[in-house]
RNA sequence: AGGGCUAUAGCCAAGCGGUAAGGCAACGGAUUUUGAUUCCGUCAUGCGCAGGUUCGAAUCCUGCUAGCCCUGCCA
C-alpha cells in the first residue's frame, strides 16, 4: 500500500532472496481464514503482511477459506470476512475454498495409502491418545499401523462412502510415534463427520485435517511462501512431509511470524467468543474490542490500522504492542480528515448576563485549522451557553486557566468573558454561571488588548442539538504487581467495569451526520458516530480516542 | 524419553564481523484562539548472563538462564 521507505523483515528479506536466486519468479501468497468467527486486528496483521509483500514484489494474493471443519464454519463468516479484507483496502486474486479441493486432497490420500504412509485406523480417539504419548514419553504403535495396502484402501473408500460413524474410523500417516515432535506421532489426516457443509453441503462424510490439507491447499495453489504464526512452527517437518509425499509439484515454503499481541485487550478467538457470549459486551462489533467491526464501529480507519500494523514490524517474539501505539496513529490519521466542531459533554449553563436577552448572532469558525481547505462554518452564539464543567473550578489549583471566580477565559471562536458569579444547588453542586462578555474581544477581529491563559469550549444553550456520547476505556485492566503469583487470574478477572461512560450533551446546531463520520471535538479528542444506535432525532458518538493532554492536576 | 522457538531502552523493532536505525511512550524548550497539533532537543559506553575466537563481536563458538509454543478425530 502506500508504505514508504521499506523497511527490513525477515519474511521479505526470504522472498528477495528466493527472487535473486531464481527459485522463484513470482511471490505469490495466501490469506486462509477458517471461516468460524470474526477477523481482529491480528488477522489483519497477517493480511497486511500477505497482501503487503506480494504487493510489494508484484506477486498475487489469494483469499483462501480454510474450511474443513464443517462443525465450526458458516457462510455468515464468510460475508464478514470479505468485506472486512476489502474495508481493510485488500483486492485477493483469486478467491478459493479448501472445500473445493477435497477431491484432489481424497487423491492424494489415496496415493499415501498405496505408497504404505497412511493408514486406517481402529482406535478410539481415547486409545488413540493413550497410544500417542505424552511430552516426555514415545508413543507406541498402533496395531492399525500394520495393514496392508488393499485393506488400507477399501476401508477408505468404505469410509468416504459413509459405512462407518463419526469417530469410528480415522486416517493416519505412518511417520513416527518416537518423534520428539508431537505432530509426527502418526497424525490424523482424515476424520469422520456426518454434518453438512457450507460449501459442499452433503457430498462429504470425510473430512481432512488442517495439517493434511492446508499444505495441500497451498501447493495446489501454487503459493511460494505460505506464510503462519509461530505456534505452527512445530508442523512445518509436517506441511514438507505432506507436500513431498503426495507428490505435488510444488514445495510451499511455511514461514512463521508471532503473532500481534496489544496490551489492554485480548487478541484470541475463545477469548472475544467469552466476552460477546457472556454479554460482557455488545456483541462481535462492539467498539471496545480489537475485532475489525469493532474498531469499525470505534471509528478507526483502514489507514490508521494498516500504518499501525506497518509501523509494528514483524518477528518471531511474542510481546505485546502498547496500544498507546494504535491510539497514535489514529489521531494522525484522523488530524487531516476530520472536521473540527465543538460538543459540551459534561454541560454547564452560563448566562452571559451583559448580553442582551433574546438577540443571538452567528460567528465564524474554520472546520479545520490544518487543512483550511476544509473551509468554515456557522455556530449561533448568544445570552446563555453550555460549557463543560471541569471547566469552571470555585477553587482551582495552580496554573488552572480555565475559569473561576473573576478568571476571564476566551470561548473558542467567540469572545472573552469573565466569571463574575456562580450558583449552587442545596447539594452544594454548581448548576450555574454568571459571566460578561467583552464585544471588543470577538475572534477574528484582531484584538490584542489583554491576553488570556485558557481557551474553552461552549454550546448554545437554546440552538444546539441533543446527543450521546459513549466515552470507552480499555475493556481489560493492567495486571497489579501484588497479583502476579498469586493464583492464576484470568482476563475474565481483570475487565475494567468503567470501559464504557454513556453521557448525555449537546453538539453545534449546524451537525448533520451519518453513521461513520469522524468529527474532531475541540478539546475532546476524535468521534465516530455510531451506525448501530445513532438516530436523525440523536446522534450518538462514539469516542475513538481523546486527544493527548500534558495537563495534570497536581497541588 | 522430550521437542521447537525467542531474548537489542518502559513498549514494538532494525541490525547478518568494522564500533547500536526508526516508531510509541517519557522528559525539557519554542510556537499556539485545542493544556492538541507543529517545531527543536534529551532518552542503550550498551545488545539475557558467563566464558571463548578475533586487530575488532549485538553479530561467530561453548555453557547457562528466562519467556513463549506443542500431548484436538480444532485451525
Amino acid at each position: 500500500m502506500e508504505n514508504k521507505e521499506t523497511s527490513s523483515n525477515f519474511i521479505k528479506t526470504i522472498m528477495q532472496e528466493d527472487l535473486r536466486s531464481g527459485k522463484h519468479s513470482d511471490i505469490i501468497t495466501r490469506f486462509p481464514p477458517e471461516p468460524n468467527g470474526y477477523l481482529h486486528i491480528g488477522h489483519a496483521k497477517s493480511i497486511a503482511l500477505n497482501f503487503g509483500l506480494a504487493d510489494e514484489f508484484n506477486g498475487k494474493t489469494n483469499l483462501r477459506f480454510d474450511d474443513t471443519n464443517p462443525l465450526k464454519e458458516d457462510q455468515e463468516y464468510v460475508d464478514a470476512i470479505k468485506e472486512d479484507v476489502q474495508w481493510l483496502g485488500f483486492e485477493w486474486d483469486g478467491l478459493h475454498f479448501a472445500s473445493n479441493y477435497f477431491e484432489e486432497m481424497y487423491e492424494r490420500a489415496i496415493l499415501l495409502i498405496k505408497k504404505g504412509m497412511a493408514y486406517v485406523e481402529d482406535l478410539s480417539i481415547e486409545e488413540i491418545r493413550e497410544y500417542r504419548g505424552t511430552l516426555t514419553e514415545h508413543g507406541k504403535e498402533s496395531p492399525s499401523r500394520s495393514r496392508n495396502v488393499e485393506e488400507n484402501l477399501d476401508l477408505f473408500k468404505q469410509m468416504r462412502d459413509g459405512k462407518f460413524g463419526n469417530g469410528e474410523k480415522v486416517l493416519r500417516a505412518k511417520i513416527d510415534m518416537s518423534s520428539g515432535n508431537m505432530n509426527m506421532r502418526d497424525p490424523v489426516l482424515y476424520r469422520i463427520s456426518h454434518t453438512t457443509h457450507h460449501n459442499t453441503g452433503d457430498s462429504w462424510c470425510i473430512y481432512p485435517m488442517y495439517a493434511f490439507a492446508h499444505p495441500l491447499e497451498d501447493a495446489i495453489e501454487g503459493v511460494t511462501h505460505s506464510i503462519c504464526t509461530t505456534e505452527f512452527e512445530e508442523q512445518r517437518p509436517l506441511y514438507n512431509w505432506v507436500v513431498e509425499h503426495t507428490d505435488m509439484a510444488v514445495q510451499p515454503q511455511q514461514i512463521e511470524f508471532g503473532r500481534l499481541n496489544i496490551t489492554n485487550t485480548v487478541m484470541s478467538k475463545r477469548k472475544l467468543k467469552q466476552l460477546v457470549d457472556e454479554g460482557v459486551v455488545d456483541g462481535w462489533d462492539d467498539p471496545r474490542l480489537p475485532t475489525i467491526s469493532g474498531l469499525r464501529r470505534r471509528g478507526f480507519t483502514p489507514e490508521a490500522i494498516r500504518e499501525f500494523i506497518y509501523e509494528t514490524g514483524v518477528s518471531k517474539g511474542s510481546g505485546a504492542v502498547d496500544v498507546q501505539m494504535m491510539e497514535h496513529f489514529i489521531r494522525e490519521d484522523l488530524k487531516m480528515k476530520a472536521p473540527r466542531t465543538m460538543s459540551v459533554i459534561r454541560p454547564l449553563k452560563v448566562v452571559i448576563t451583559n448580553y442582551p436577552e433574546g438577540e443571538s448572532e452567528m460567528l465564524e469558525a474554520e472546520i479545520n485549522p490544518e487543512n483550511p481547505e476544509m473551509g468554515t462554518r456557522q455556530i449561533p452564539f448568544s445570552r446563555e451557553i453550555y460549557i463543560e464543567q471541569e471547566d469552571f473550578m470555585e477553587e482551582p489549583p495552580k496554573k488552572y486557566h480555565r475559569l473561576y471566580p473573576g478568571n476571564e477565559v476566551r470561548l473558542k471562536h467567540a469572545y472573552f468573558i469573565k466569571c463574575e458569579d456562580f450558583v449552587k444547588d442545596e447539594e452544594g453542586n454548581i448548576v450555574e454561571l454568571h459571566c460578561t462578555y467583552d464585544p471588543e474581544t470577538k475572534s477574528g477581529s484582531g484584538f490584542t488588548g489583554r491576553k488570556v491563559k485558557g481557551t474553552i469550549h461552549w454550546v448554545d444553550a437554546n440552538d444546539s442539538k441533543a446527543s450521546e456520547f459513549r466515552l470507552y476505556d480499555s475493556l481489560i485492566l493492567d495486571e497489579d504487581e501484588e497479583e502476579e503469583g498469586n493464583e492464576e487470574k484470568t482476563f475474565m478477572d481483570r475487565i475494567n467495569p468503567e470501559s464504557l461512560e454513556i453521557l448525555q450533551g449537546f453538539v453545534e446546531s449546524n451537525m448533520d451526520v451519518k453513521p461513520q463520520d469522524k468529527f474532531q471535538f475541540f478539546r475532546h479528542g476524535y468521534f465516530n458516530v455510531d451506525p448501530k444506535h445513532s438516530t436523525a432525532e440523536k446522534p450518538v458518538f462514539n469516542r475513538i480516542v481523546s486527544l493527548k493532554s500534558s495537563f495534570k492536576f497536581k497541588k
